[in-house]
DNA sequence: GTTGAGCGTT
């Protein structure tokens, strides 16, 4: 039943493509195959996905087999609330590859240099910034696409949708994050022991300085923190700077 | 845990 796209777009000839958008993020084909299939014959659903995290991007694409089942599927389901949200479905303006398409019909096979060069929204969100701050883009994305390759959308076949979602993305985000800030840390901390000037590690001793002016604020003696404030790496070895900053009691 | 205009893939 919901096979689709188990091996690429299938027969896209003679199809009319709707844009299903403002669908939940949690929303599946499987859960739009039924609402659409009641108007007319659905060849293909596709919801196009994040390719590092799987999750859906908000919209899907619904085919038709007929121009006037999707029509009336438009004028059906547009404004319908799925999911707890209001979707908008109207016809596809664009081609799967950029082909001239009307109607959600595709008339032209190679649009003749148009290629993906329309401008495609530059949405930036913080995942993304998040994501490329991480820069887990090459290890993560070969197994993100074993993974999206083997199940696609089809998880919920397997009647677990939500939880396939989150144990499979869970391990995923505190190993790659944990390995990383570990490896970050150690990496700072032996340069810091080989290095002659680590200033940017001495500047930050907020870690400790924090838990402590939460118990007892405004009883610290300005005096304390200044000494603190005004160390000089250079007069002090590196080991012995690290040990100070570590440690709640400079006065020794 | 986190988002919300938009046009797509073995």
């Amino acid at each position: 039943m919901s096979h689709f796209g188990r091996s690429g777009p299938p027969d896209i000839a003679d199809t009319y493509s709707l844009l299903v958008l403002n669908i939940s993020f949690r929303t599946s084909a499987d859960d739009l195959f039924p609402l659409f299939d009641k108007y007319g014959k659905v060849v293909d659903i596709f919801i196009p996905r994040d390719r590092r995290t799987g999750e859906s991007r908000g919209f899907a694409f619904v085919r038709y087999k007929y121009q006037d089942e999707a029509q009336k599927a438009v004028d059906k389901l547009d404004g319908r609330v799925v999911d707890g949200r209001e979707i908008a479905v109207q016809f596809a303006k664009y081609g799967p590859n950029a082909e001239r398409i009307q109607k959600g019909r595709i008339i032209e096979k190679v649009p003749r240099g148009r290629g993906r060069s329309r401008s495609r929204s530059p949405r930036r969100r913080y995942r993304d910034d998040h994501y490329r701050d991480r820069d887990y883009r090459r290890r993560s994305r070969s197994r993100s696409l074993d993974r999206y390759e083997r199940d696609r959308y089809y998880e919920r076949e397997r009647d677990y949708r939500y939880k396939s979602r989150s144990y499979s993305r869970s391990p995923d985000y505190d190993r790659g994050r944990g390995r990383r800030r570990y490896d970050d840390e150690l990496k700072s901390r032996s340069q810091s022991f080989d290095s002659a000037s680590p200033p940017q590690r001495s500047l930050s001793p907020r870690k400790s300085l924090s838990p402590r002016r939460t118990s007892s604020s405004g009883n610290e003696s300005p005096k304390r923190r200044s000494s603190r404030c005004s160390i000089t790496p250079q007069s002090k070895s590196p080991r012995n700077r690290a040990n100070d900053s570590r440690s709640p009691s400079p006065d020794h």
